[in-house]
DNA sequence: TGACGACGTGTCGATCGTCTACTTATTATG
DNA sequence: CATAATAAGTAGACGATCGACACGTCGTCA
């Protein structure tokens, strides 16, 4: 699954930090890319349910609200890794063009010896 | 023209250094990309059709090498904003997920590299 | 000599993710 | 009472990419 499109880079981007339901991946996307990234409801559901079978995520509840379905969804293992591989990819192909390094940023958790 | 497809991204980083024909463009991708990018002759040929009619790039020379055109393209202003642009987009939005932070690498040589 | 791979440009049909537009429905705000 | 925000979903069109095909040259190797 690479390259990944913009729009489905950041559903699962969106999830990071736990599951969500499709409204508020709209939002949290939006806010992750400072307004950007606007996600139509056209394919923001159409990518959960390809997301879904692919196994990059995955249903975790379903609650009736105002009698209505809504659905939560979460990142799978393999969603995880695919949406770290396509960051990656991301971070070496814009490398090419900016002539920048990264740096990982410094944790104050867990801090690991520095690989020069 | 945003965000941009993986092929149209390599087609326009594979002019960065200069002019190129469309074979060598294929190369130049596949090389860049450490062998992982291998443009399709049917997408390198629309994509630089496409690109020309954009303003991205435009053709430089024409020159008749045994008995058949070769028709080398460079990068517009316009196709190297376009190209910078986007490898910030990715740049950013790669470190969403990665964590790190990208660090302007010294240049000791020109400053300001002005736009070939 | 004949085959084969690299070079080189180009077209065509299919695929696939995204987009626009639309639908349905509740709750809050003016 | 109308409008906006929240919330989930479908249908049709669009556009970039892809694989396959077409056509031809040049150099090399058996």
């Amino acid at each position: 699954m690479i390259p990944m499109r913009e729009p489905t880079y950041f559903v699962l981007a969106a999830l990071l930090a736990g599951p969500l339901h499709g409204y508020a991946i709209i939002k949290r996307a939006e806010e992750m890319s400072g307004g950007r990234v606007r996600l139509a409801t056209g394919t923001l559901y159409t990518a959960l349910d390809r997301l879904t079978a692919d196994g990059y995520i995955r249903l975790v509840s379903e609650e009736m609200v105002a009698g209505r379905m809504r659905r939560s969804y979460g990142l799978t293992d393999a969603g995880s890794a695919a949406l770290r591989a396509e960051a990656q990819r991301m971070a070496e192909a814009a490398r090419l063009v900016t002539g920048e390094e990264t740096v990982p940023r410094p944790s104050r958790l867990g801090r690991k010896a520095r690989t020069a």
